[in-house]
DNA sequence: AATATTAACGACCGATCGTTCATATTGTTT
DNA sequence: AAACAATATGAACGATCGGTCGTTAATATT
């Protein structure tokens, strides 16, 4: 038996998050007005209060959406290619075609709030921080399993190299967006590609370009 | 003859613009208020207006001020390197020893800024782009002539290089302030020192670490 | 049918935003 | 000394910010 009214709540929930997800995209989480996510939902600024208790709160919420969107669209995905270096280069892929579909307007939701909270300390800035934190020890840990498979030379450095993927990885949607490079993604895929071939055991398990 | 009244206020004009720069290095050119501004300096919020007419105004002469850090920071200094591979790296090297430097509270004023100005077309988008671009283009020609005078292979594309230096330099902020990880910079350091490695025709030229 | 519960709203609050303006202060010119 | 010019200020403005409150609509429970 469902309750007609919490499932209303939660349909206002989700809609009001996914808009929030693309406005702070663009905006950053701080930069977003109460007033203007509602202005194109059919929520009140009010309304907004049912959910969440104040704007730290929401803040809270749309970090753990965009992580959740995250996870589905690319983490997910990924974990379809087999273990090891192709793993590894799915979740790169992937992560490209997310940036280019232009599914969220600004690009990247972390890429647009991480500046913002460099050094402004408080649970907002701890959830975006964990969020990367965990992103970059899933980078590691595949690595390292890609080296443990013999799929990449002995005596890489897991963390070095997750550090560069994720280097190429975010700066490219400043580049396609701020800079309106179109060639940033070919060059994103064509840097981590060859980083790959150039660590691996056999190459051909990686696609030529 | 030097006129007192111009004296004082150019003095005030450098405080003001170098207090931005620290501050938009934290909180971004829309996060900073006039009245945060100037509640460090000794400067009433109205007398602002004396100097730029409006808010806009003043957020692009930040930016001019923080390109002419960044130039008189990193690039001039970086130009006292020997042309070809070793002022390409000099480059990098400056940057990184500046971010770690700790001279913006923020570690870099585009890497808060970028974020935000994204998706938001304005004079002072165009403003950051135009810096930005320009750093690009910088590392592509010193690219292109580290090729032409012999110290990379040839057939290296000068594009690609840049964007990846540029992608392991950009990075670092975030993960040295944001996640906290000190081994970021070393991270930065390795990147690029050993892909300008693997291109030179002769590594010697290179530190070896 | 009467009562609780949940979702959502409009009106309003104090604080802060960027901005204007009349005025004062300081330094230069005549 | 008088007139002028540049710098800087405090008080105030309308707009917008995040947030509160009393109320209404819809659904569920008794």
């Amino acid at each position: 038996m469902i309750d007609g009214r919490l499932q209303r709540g939660e349909r206002t929930r989700q809609a009001v998050l996914d808009a929030a997800v693309r406005l702070a995209s663009v905006e950053g989480l701080d930069g977003l007005s109460l007033a203007r996510l509602t202005a194109t939902l059919n929520v009140s600024k009010s309304g907004l209060f049912t959910h969440w208790p104040d704007k730290q709160a929401l803040q809270l919420a749309i970090v753990e959406h965009a992580r959740r969107q995250w996870t589905e669209y690319i983490v997910e995905p990924a974990f379809r290619a087999p273990r090891g270096v192709r793993r590894l280069w799915a979740l790169h892929e992937r992560r490209i075609d997310f940036y280019r579909s232009g599914q969220l307007p600004g690009g990247c939701f972390f890429g647009a709030v991480d500046g913002e909270l460099d050094d402004r300390p408080g649970p907002v800035r701890d959830a975006v921080a964990d969020a990367i934190g965990s992103w970059m020890n899933l980078l590691a840990r595949l690595s390292e399993i890609a080296v443990e498979v013999g799929d990449l030379r002995p005596g890489t450095d897991p963390a070095q190299l997750a550090f560069e993927i994720e280097a190429i990885g975010s700066v490219v949607v400043v580049h396609a967006h701020l800079l309106k490079r179109e060639n940033s993604y070919r060059f994103a895929r064509t840097a981590v590609l060859e980083r790959l071939r150039s660590l691996s055991t056999d190459p051909g398990v990686l696609p030529k370009e």
